[in-house]
DNA sequence: GTCGATTTGTCAGGTGGATGTCAGGTTTCG
DNA sequence: CGAAACCTGACATCCACCTGACAAATCGAC
């Protein structure tokens, strides 16, 4: 099969690149037209793969990794106080899913000068709190619920229900803090009704593919 | 992403120079109308450049050099879980002092596509909590209180104690917030001692300059 | 070679973001 | 005042992504 051969050849190019490149590029490069283009492009998504697409002038596929945000220009304050919060968030697991936020936490505290890093630490020693952290997961079961509710995609749960263990694939709709628990109001996908998880009871999680995917 | 580019280059321009330089010699520089000039300029600032403009003959457009920290590239993930926990934050009153932060916010939400931030929202609809709110105080007073905590300056209040309002002269030791209330826990600078606020009852509060003969 | 399935091409739309054009404002300075 | 510069809103246009329908071409098995 050529085709086959060709969609190897198409995800080795977008890795290649940098910047975006049109999908009348790829077409033309590859010797097809644009609609098979597309239908390619939609191939490796459904393989999983990270195509991110931008449209109107200047847009073009690219893969995620590459694809960055404009930056963002802090002042210290701005920089301590961020950090300040997010960690104490963290700490008191007042979000269920704290994974990306740790590293964008990171990303903008190495932004700070070392002194100001120091004085961000003093800061932080100064806030406390009284209270009771809500309860969580595994660690690896809540990154893949995390993706799944960020980015809105169907999800595959071990759920340590009142009648034993039971699998299940739902859509998370929304995520409902409680004082001491997190809970996850889905719909079942299966069953094509609503149903609410607590996810400290959710023993397993991986992400599956959209159902309406094709080929 | 030719735009994205263009920003870049765009705020390398400015940095290079000394002198201001309009909008339309910008606009000739890089091939593009005067008014996407003027929104690229928006888009600094968005991003929080510190793009300076001076109107009237003689005027144009020039990048302040004095604070600003590095810029901090997120992913779009990154971003959307940062301003969803800052706001969900705020919004809970779960931090003392919202103003900074809040501005902060911004600069990452502005910082994503159009429609990143569509997306921003249904994930900020998708999360609540049930809780109650601390209680806080004037946001004028606020203000300089996070001022005062964040920069470790001495700061003038009044407070609303037990026997009636009275001024006194702190440094901010530490911040605790418990379950309904934020305590200010500080140095009384005219008496020496430690003594204990309550946030919701600081009526008025003005920073002073540090006083040099206190060792 | 023929049949059927897969793959591809062509056409005709639709959607969304970036850009340009136009028509106004406002501020500053000579 | 009036020119020069910064600003802003409204609208049209372009470009690129996206999708459905259907016919043509290709491929594999018999």
């Amino acid at each position: 099969m050529r085709r086959t051969e060709r969609l190897f050849a198409l995800s080795e190019a977008l890795r290649a690149r940098r910047t975006g490149i049109t999908a009348e590029a790829l077409a033309e490069r590859f010797n097809v037209s644009l609609r098979t283009m597309y239908r390619d492009l939609e191939s490796l998504r459904a393989a999983s793969l990270p195509v991110h697409a931008e449209r109107g002038r200047g847009g073009g596929y690219a893969l995620d990794r590459s694809y960055a945000l404009p930056p963002v220009n802090f002042t210290a304050r701005e920089a301590s106080l961020l950090v300040t919060a997010g960690r104490l968030l963290i700490d008191q697991r007042w979000m269920p899913f704290t994974d990306t936020l740790a590293t964008a936490l990171d990303k903008v505290e190495s932004a700070l000068p070392p002194r100001g890093q120091r004085d961000l630490a003093a800061l932080r020693r100064s806030l406390s709190f009284v209270g009771v952290p809500a309860r969580s997961c595994e660690p690896e079961v809540r990154e893949v619920i995390e993706s799944a509710w960020v980015e809105q995609r169907p999800l595959r749960i071990r759920y340590d229900g009142a009648r034993g263990e039971a699998d299940r694939t739902v859509r998370i709709r929304s995520v409902v803090m409680e004082r001491t628990e997190t809970l996850l109001n889905c719909d079942d996908l299966d069953k094509g009704e609503a149903r609410q998880f607590k996810l400290h009871k959710v023993t397993a999680a991986r992400l599956v593919e959209e159902a309406s995917s094709v080929s």
